[in-house]
DNA sequence: GGCATTGGTTTTATTATGCAACCTGTTTTT
DNA sequence: AAAAACAGGTTGCATAATAAAACCAATGCC
């Protein structure tokens, strides 16, 4: 693979939000934390993930501060818990699961459903505009940041 | 390698969602989707992506529905245009977006910004119930679907 | 006709991933 | 107490995915 470009350095912050959580695991990983996963165990039976590779996910999810490494009470093991930033990306993982519901089943097809836990009401994001108007993407542009100058 | 797991029958549409634009270079493809380019050389430029490479994953893209290849109107080439499933990705990279804007820049570091076109208003993203509250990860569970029993 | 451009494909080198085996420390079973 | 099981990894090897560069075919331009 000739090393793997990073986009640290763009300025497009999806690009580097792909850099940071954009690899085939990390998000999985992240799913299954916000479904309240801790353990190792727990992770790999979940996902099916080599235990190499999650040993390594894990290390860099930590290092990026989505996720931090606390010794659990009785001191046998670790727990891995969302920091503040992990939280965060809840609205994308909101949005990737609307849009896999959308897209990705059979009309009849079943799928898990995120809900809110006091009503059971159905929970959907929505992309607005700062005083709440709904906008879609070709009423949205992205406004580049100027390049520095040479003087 | 040995072949890469597939989570296409899982019943987690996030699972599902990943399996389909998991990879490190198909959502950068869409967000320049986004952006307005739709040929394989400004792909190609814009990414810095190997030809190879970018051949592939527009191949992979347009075989999932998320682009489809128009040839342009004096025939001497192909546009890569957003279908209607891959423009329903517009919240994930919001969401994406939000998120790298959040955590990913230094303080006073500049970043590209996403705005209404008509109003330059910037346009975030929320997540809600079905009846406009907002809710955060702690006041949500996820309704497992049933398993198929065996009778 | 000759040459550059676009949109790829092929070849080759290197990295990443997955599997299985192994290891250490702790907990449970006998 | 000894044996077995489990948690949380690391190591070594085979293979797949990626990147870079070279190559190629079909227009478009002079």
């Amino acid at each position: 693979m000739v090393r793997r470009k990073s986009l640290k350095g763009d300025y497009c912050p999806s690009a580097r939000s792909l850099d940071a959580i954009g690899d085939w695991w990390s998000l999985l990983i992240v799913r299954d934390a916000f479904d309240g996963l801790t353990r190792f165990n727990e992770f790999q039976k979940s996902l099916g993930i080599a235990k190499n590779i999650l040993s390594d996910r894990l290390r860099t999810l930590v290092a990026r501060g989505i996720l931090k490494a606390v010794p659990a009470g009785d001191g046998s093991h670790q727990e891995y818990r969302l920091t503040e930033k992990g939280r965060d990306l809840f609205p994308v993982m909101v949005a990737l699961r609307q849009w896999g519901e959308q897209h990705l089943f059979l009309p009849g097809e079943k799928h898990s459903k995120l809900v809110e836990r006091d009503t059971g009401k159905t929970i959907r994001l929505e992309v607005r505009t700062e005083d709440g108007r709904p906008v879609g993407p070709d009423d949205a542009v992205i406004l580049r940041v100027p390049e520095p100058e040479a003087p």
